[in-house]
DNA sequence: TGACTGACAGATTTCAATATCTGTCAGTCA
DNA sequence: TGACTGACAGATATTGAAATCTGTCAGTCA
């Protein structure tokens, strides 16, 4: 049924199942040891708390996000204002997918965001780090304004708050949001004041 | 205690002060009802629903608010992109005022936000008419890239979503929020590409 | 010996009974 | 007559007792 020795891989696999049929209210780690076929007590050996149990699923989790939007980000001879566009589009549909299509998941992954944990504020720090890269690809090749890198990715990743912070998951049902998105790129990109001035 | 024939003003009036007292989950019309020294009956002669009530201090709430940001919004000689930047600044400052100083009545117009209720959804429609009418006159004298205002004042307003958008109230409380938004402002008002491109 | 169990205390959740609230309306009374 | 009351039905919220869960740890057993 199951591997002979108890290892944190196959229980933060189990949990991920738990917390996909169950959701992260009803889940429990006593339904994480039925599924094991073990006491929760053999749990805790591995995992300090549930809290802990549930940021290594969700840090898996995003690690698999993680992967495919480092190829966005990638410098493969598109200008970086291109790549910024692809960059933020690929992040917001990698959001709004797993939003639509794996909802337990992302309801576990809003309750860790809300409850400010450092697997969320890990990610942000991911998504940050992909933007300022591109950014500081584009100042040194004079397609972006000279700046600070760090604060201009904070500035774009604000900006765009709406379309990848799960506060706003809701909203992304509404098929407005990606003609929304879109716009709000365009804006980011050049801004509203006219190039002539 | 109260002006002679009960009139709806003076329902509103009581119902914010009760709002106030208890916020948005504990209120009840029994409540507001005692507060007048009516029966609760009285006060459905005169709004059809509690909803209905809560609606009426919300919005009364809001357009206090509208006044004051009219006059921000108005042409007084200053360039459209500075005013552009007044407006949003003083309509970001005015939420985060509103929440701290009055976070029972905030309270209550977030969960009408929630609701999709038409309260709020009047009050977004009066701020982007108020940044569609900046736009418009940026557009006209050369200042804003020539588009159409409507999308390029709701683009403005997805953007600077963080600092307006009743759902993110929580992070307000971070010091760091007022310099993100001058950040997010400067970014609408240049874009990220330089000027030279 | 060290992975695992299961009993335990305290915290949290569930559940059903009870109380309160919302919205209606026939009736009062000024 | 028309503003107001209060009793009412059904919906919702509160409460307290019982059940379940979290996290610990002394003890089992392979």
């Amino acid at each position: 049924m199951r591997a002979q020795p108890l290892d944190a891989e196959t229980i933060v696999s189990a949990t991920e199942e738990v917390l996909r049929r169950h959701g992260p209210e009803k889940a429990t780690v006593l339904d994480v040891a039925r599924v094991l076929g073990v006491s929760h007590g053999s749990v805790y050996r591995h995992f300090p708390s549930k809290t802990a149990l549930r940021e290594a699923v969700i840090r898996r989790w995003l690690d698999r996000v993680s992967e495919e939007l480092a190829a966005a980000a990638q410098d493969d001879g598109l200008a970086p204002p291109d790549r910024l566009r692809r960059l933020l589009t690929r992040m917001f549909a990698a959001k709004w997918t797993k939003a639509r299509e794996d909802p337990e998941l992302f309801a576990t992954f809003r309750v860790l965001a809300r409850e400010h944990s450092g697997v969320s504020s890990a990610h942000v720090a991911f998504l940050l780090d992909q933007i300022r890269a591109v950014v500081a690809d584009g100042i040194a090749g004079g397609d972006f304004t000279d700046g600070d890198p760090e604060q201009a990715a904070r500035a774009v990743l604000d900006a765009t708050s709406r379309f990848h912070d799960p506060v706003h998951a809701e909203e992304w049902r509404a098929p407005e949001v990606e003609a929304a998105s879109e716009r709000v790129l365009s804006l980011i990109l050049d801004g509203v004041r006219s190039r002539g001035a």
